[in-house]
Order: C-alpha cells, then sequence, then structure tokens
DNA sequence: CGGTACGTTGAGTCATATCAACCATAGTGG
DNA sequence: CCACTATGGTTGATATGACTCAACGTACCG
C-alpha cells in the first residue's frame, strides 16, 4: 500500500547490500515483500512494539537503531540486544506464535519495513533455504543468549561493563576519532549490563582514569581496547 | 546400523507419544529417522558433547536427563537447561553451523538417540511444516533465555533459587510425597541460579525454616509453592 | 580404613546497591 | 526572557547481599 511512497527502500537493494536473511528469495518473493511491506519513519522514543502485545508482523530495519528490552518486576528494563540496518526485529514472538517477550524503542531516528506475519509464514513454507536460514538466525542469537547468561551470571559488573563496551564497538564501530558510533544513556549501559546507573559511571570513571576511555558527555572515546579486552576477561582478576 | 538392537525405541511410538517436533514428519520420514539414527544408552557423568566440539549431529532424548551447560572464565559450569524425555539437544550448533556453544552431561541414565545432521537439514529442505516446527521451538527457547537474562540481571539470589525451585517442579514434576523429580547437588542448584554453593545451602535452610522446603539429603520436598511464588516475584521485598 | 565427593556452618571481606544531595542542560510556557 | 521543570550525570556516605576461605561432618566406595 505505502510502496508508490516517496523513495522507500527497496526490498531487493536491500537484501543484496545487507547479504540478510532475505538473501535467499526469489526475484518474484523479493516483489512481493516490496509490495506488502509498509515503510515507516521512526523518531528516537517511539515504540515498535510492547511487551505482551500480539504482534502481527515484524520489522525490518533499514536505518536507525532499536533496542530490545524485557521489563523487570519493578520496572527496571533490561536491554536484551540492539537492532540496527539490516536485521530484523519481532520475528521472534511470530514465530514461536507467542506474545511480545520484550519491548522495541527507537534509540536512534530509523527508517523501517513492517511486514506482515503471514509472509514470513508463507515464505518459509515455500522457500526452504530461507527456512534455514532463519532457523541459523535463531540458533545463533540463542547462543549469543547463552553466553549473555553466563557472563551475567559469572562476571563482576567490572568485566561486564567492558565486555559490553567491546562488543558495542564490535557491533557499532568507531567513527575517525574513536568514539562509540552508537550513543547510549549511562542508565541505558546499566541496562545492558544488568547493574545500576550510578555503578557504570563510576566504573567509567574508573576506566577513564586507567586511561582506557576518554568520556565527553554521552561519548565514549575508546583508548585501549586491549585493556577492556583484559579486564573482561578473567585475566582481570588483580 | 544400530536398528537391529534389543528394544530400541522406534521414532515413530516416539513421535506419536510426546507431540515433540517430529510429530509432522511424514511415515516414510520417521522411517529414514528410524534407520539412520544410532541408538546409545549413557550413564550418569557420561558426556555428550563439549564446548568448542564441531557436532555432526544431535540427540533425542527418549529417558534420562541431560544438564547442559557452559563452562565460564575459571572453568565455574552454568547450567543453561536440562532435557529430558521428549526434546532434543545439540540442535542449535548444528542448524547455526557453529561450534557447540555448551556442553551436555548425563545427570540421570538416559537412553537418546543420536542423529545425523544431514537428516535434519534434509527433513527441513522437504518438509515446511517441520521446518516451522524447529523455528517455534528455537524461537520459544530464545523467549525463555532473554526471561532468565533478566532474572539473572535483576533479581537476587534469594529469589531465583524460590524461581528456580518452581522451575524445576513445573518441568520434572513432584512424586506423591511432594518430592522434586529431579535430584541435583546443592553445586548443580547453584550453577542453575548462578551463585555460590554455599549460598544455596544457606537459602535452603532459611526455605526449610520458614516451612517452604523440608530437605533429605538430596531430595527436595515442596511445602508451600505458593510461599516459594511470593519470594520469586517483586512480592518478597519484605 | 583411607580417600574422595558432597554438604554444612561460621567468620570476614568486598563489590555493588541504595539513598541522598547536587549540578548541568535543555525545553517549556507565561 | 526568565523562572520552572524534567532529565541525565556525578559524587559521597552507608548498608548489605553474596562470595571467599576455612574447617569440619558425613557418606559412600574400593
Amino acid at each position: 500500500m505505502k510502496q508508490h511512497d516517496i523513495n522507500f527502500p527497496l526490498c531487493d537493494r536491500c537484501a543484496l547490500d545487507r547479504g540478510a536473511i532475505f538473501k535467499h528469495l526469489t526475484a518474484e518473493e523479493v516483489e512481493m515483500l516490496n509490495f506488502q511491506k509498509e515503510f515507516r519513519r521512526l523518531k528516537r522514543g517511539e515504540i515498535l512494539y510492547n511487551e505482551g502485545n500480539r504482534i502481527s508482523g515484524f520489522y525490518c530495519i533499514h536505518s536507525g537503531i532499536i533496542k530490545v528490552y524485557k521489563t523487570g518486576f519493578d520496572g527496571k528494563e533490561q536491554i536484551i540486544r540492539f537492532a540496527k540496518a539490516g536485521e530484523i526485529i519481532a520475528y521472534r514472538s511470530v514465530l514461536s506464535n507467542e506474545v511480545a517477550c520484550t519491548s522495541a524503542e527507537v534509540i536512534e531516528d530509523c527508517e523501517a519495513c513492517f511486514i506482515p506475519s503471514e509472509i514470513l509464514v508463507s515464505f518459509i513454507k515455500t522457500n526452504p533455504a530461507f527456512a534455514l536460514e532463519l532457523i541459523k538466525l535463531a540458533c545463533h542469537e540463542l547462543g549469543e543468549a547463552n553466553s549473555f547468561i553466563t557472563d551475567i551470571a559469572q562476571k563482576t559488573v567490572r568485566e561486564r561493563l567492558a565486555e559490553i563496551l567491546l562488543f558495542l564497538v564490535n557491533d557499532f564501530g568507531l567513527d575517525d576519532q574513536n568514539y562509540l558510533k552508537i550513543s547510549l544513556t549511562r542508565e541505558e549501559l546499566a541496562n545492558i549490563v544488568g547493574t545500576a546507573t550510578e555503578s557504570v559511571i563510576r566504573l567509567l570513571s574508573e576506566f577513564k582514569a586507567d586511561r582506557l576511555v576518554e568520556l565527553n558527555g554521552r561519548k565514549i572515546k575508546i583508548l585501549d581496547k586491549k585493556g577492556l579486552e583484559k579486564i573482561s576477561n578473567v585475566l582481570s582478576r588483580t
């Protein structure tokens, strides 16, 4: 319906550029995707869906960043993952046929395509290569979740913070001045690491004192990746 | 090759009895499974596979219990999940085409069938309903992992222990005297909860003092499920 | 009967959470 | 234009949950 909008992204370009899960779709299927999807622009702070929602489709991110999180008992959020260009969110609920177990919020202005669930399911049924790709995706994420569980259960907050910084470097990269490209509030950092905001602040200052990072408001400059790696592992047991 | 063994379980019975992921296979496919699988009996303590292994197939559990765990830096194990009759393990690595991110050890004598990866992949390619079922499985587990992450990150050890006890009740059930059917060492309990063995011991005694459980060596009798539920949630913040 | 694995308890320590106060910034509305 | 408010960041003081270390008990096993 929205496919005659101002320059909205075409799925075939997306699929080719990004090597995403859609890479195994036939030209015909991509065309179908193009036709049925709905393109959306979303601003920081907008909610894509909320925990408990029954979801009628999933999102493929074209640009921007989404945070996917769960809300714990006392309302504290736990960030589960981020999604950026080329990634899809909400597919879990769609495929497991359960209500959403997370919420998703835009943290960097975002362009995304909403794709109705039926398409996903129909592709799985007609295109085994695509199905396999989806399974791989889910299984890969499952592996990452397992690692995360082990880390949170066993590592100290200090170790985890260092690890998360490295993860963010890896996932979002650094600009030409070695600043982390993704910008998060201290609270958000705390909600990934699974700790209190104050603890993140204190540890970041320590990292700064140790010349591992430099801090300019929300921007974090990575000075010593090796040092952070050392902290994030066992080796840190000073 | 082993299909002429002493009464090894036939897949068609398994699939029907348990309503497991194989329920959508055709009779022909089940026959193929029967023919290609390898039946194994395993004793407590035996290892099915180790973290880092490249795996050539997965296991379908016919009886007994397996613990699936990751080993953290200092060698401490983190139990990720259990697998019991009707469940499959190691499918994650097979499907994501990555090395095993966990190890698996028998904790209750076990009968299991080893099924070569190619079969799994070929079924996915030829049987979309099966593929969908697998995706559902992975996505469901992913949802559980997300909850677990949030719990470990936000709840106290006390809350988590209560929660795990309830989880075990739910997953393995109670005998006629309200004893948990699964029997774990204190260390194993600690390795699920993500804490030290001593902490589990202390908290269990507290639970006992509070008349929530009764302890007879490794056997745990559940006296007050409601009470445990209360502790495991927010509400516990006395 | 010594050995090994598991369970228990106590004491001391430390990392991290909590609580509280304060500052900086930016947006809002009158 | 300025007071007002909200949001995020920072720091300090204090409390405490949970870990570590160590000793000891118990039970089963060869």
